[in-house]
DNA sequence: CGTCCACTTGACAATCGTCAATAGCAGTGG
DNA sequence: CCACTGCTATTGACGATTGTCAAGTGGACG
């Protein structure tokens, strides 16, 4: 089979672009080649490890910043009733784009990323998933992007049914879930200009300074910046490539801007970093 | 205040880079360095001419395809009591990003361009609105962009705090209102995909490809797609430039994909457009 | 009729992508 | 223990897509 994977890189690779040539562009072109978007084995794997305990609210680290934040006692109870917990190892797939998606869920711990596929192998990450985001907002039957583990996740998963039908009955939690679709849609617009209007070395810091801001609402404002995705990701995610997000690092580095620690970056200096970044 | 305004332009353009330099941009530049957002004259003018007019849902064009669709007789009549028509002509700005955000709204007839812009004058356009699309989804205080009329325009506009009650007390209009945020954010999703990961004639041929699929829900199919907005525009919600713009659709009329006519362009080779522009 | 603006086209430049080589590191298995 | 493998990251040389600058056309409108 590895055999057919290369042969089909070769060929895709002859009649036009092929931006990514690691095992998951591989894995990728190979489903979409021939329509084959079975879970991989993988995935199956990691169903199995998800027995899907029953929620224990009462000791979730993130209830103050998700959905459940807002709601009241009786509701509360509902919600945790329909919920299951699940965990993922990292580089596990939780999900795949175009697939039927029977849960929504909220993540607990770890991080994510949810990527889109063009059929010629490029790769668009739309977004990567903190704790306390809500994945499936946008309630459609069938999965409109990838979901990967980058780290060991926890998430707590409803029935998208149940939790269609519970939210239509409480118009309070409706509401915290179309707070959260409206946050995304400000972000997904930022990010549209980050996209469409951005300089390499802008797209860089405003990344940078975007998820700062997202783990200061988590742990609290930090210099220290984690960054549990590859250079590859952040690439696909601000439309670059891996070559010239790793110089433009390079570069902020080199400018006293940042350092480049084992597991993120350090910011030095704040200011410059948001000046390049600024909204 | 052109003088003043040139002066501005100048200095900004030794400083770094202006991409638009059209009158839109001395005005939104003009504003930024100032710190002016005020409605401008043109904006005052209009609110003058829109008198905020009863409802008359009754011979609505667009009503199937709006949040109203989805409604019962006496929720209905409660929509109508809180709403009001407005009008606007052509090149009117119906608000400014950063301004109070009153009134949410529902776009009945024409279009709007929906712009961010950056400190330096570059433009991102986030989106385009056609009638049966709704203003507001963020429920935000301040607006987030820019939104300017291309064609002669009619709302039905709401107030903000009406609306947010209104919602909270009918689970479905509020679950009408988010599935227009779903679809919203969808859409944005799909837009990061083009800005990040496609060459620009694929960008010119997903988005004559959208703007069809858009105008379909409305009009019904036609190979005939009508562009009220200029090139630079295009540019703008693309991430090109005028330039890249025109050479493209000249490139894709040389290759008789398309016919360029005075309103927008006739689809003539639909299938090579899907293939350029396939999700 | 003249002005303004949108659009087009050409020549040239620069940013960013492509290709290639290498280093470092973690995991694996003899 | 250490060679081996595979993946991530970095860096350099080169190239191509797209941006920049400039000029010119044509239509709308006063």
């Amino acid at each position: 089979m590895s055999g057919i994977k290369f042969g089909m890189i070769a060929a895709a690779k002859r009649a036009g672009r092929i931006y990514i040539l690691d095992s998951l562009a591989e894995k990728a072109l190979f489903d979409t080649v021939f329509g084959r978007l079975e879970a991989s084995p993988r995935t199956m794997a990691c169903a199995q490890k998800a027995p899907g305990l029953a929620l224990e609210c009462h000791d979730c680290e993130i209830k103050g910043l998700s959905i459940c934040d807002a709601l009241e006692p009786d509701e509360f109870d509902q919600l945790e009733r329909i919920g299951r917990t699940a965990s993922y190892p990292a580089k596990a797939t939780l999900f795949e784009q175009g697939r039927d998606a029977p849960f929504v869920s909220n993540l607990t711990s770890g991080a994510l990323r949810l990527s889109k596929l063009l059929p010629d192998g490029r790769r668009q990450v739309v977004g990567f998933t903190l704790p306390g985001d809500f994945l499936g907002l946008a309630m459609q039957p069938t999965h409109m992007y990838t979901a990967d583990a980058l780290t060991p996740v926890k998430i707590c998963q409803f029935s998208r049914h149940g939790f269609s039908d519970l939210i239509d009955r409480k118009p309070r939690l409706m509401r915290a879930v179309m707070n959260m679709a409206s946050r995304e849609l400000t972000l997904a617009q930022d990010q549209m200009v980050v996209l469409g209007r951005r300089t390499a070395e802008e797209k860089i810091a405003s990344f940078l300074i975007g998820m700062r801001n997202r783990y200061a609402r988590i742990h609290g404002s930090s210099v220290h910046v984690p960054l549990p995705m590859t250079r590859l990701d952040i690439g696909d995610f601000l439309g670059l490539t891996v070559e010239t997000v790793s110089r433009m690092m390079t570069r902020l580095a080199r400018e006293k801007a940042i350092v480049i620690v084992p597991d993120g970056v350090r910011l030095l200096d704040v200011p410059r970093l948001e000046l390049l970044a600024e909204m």
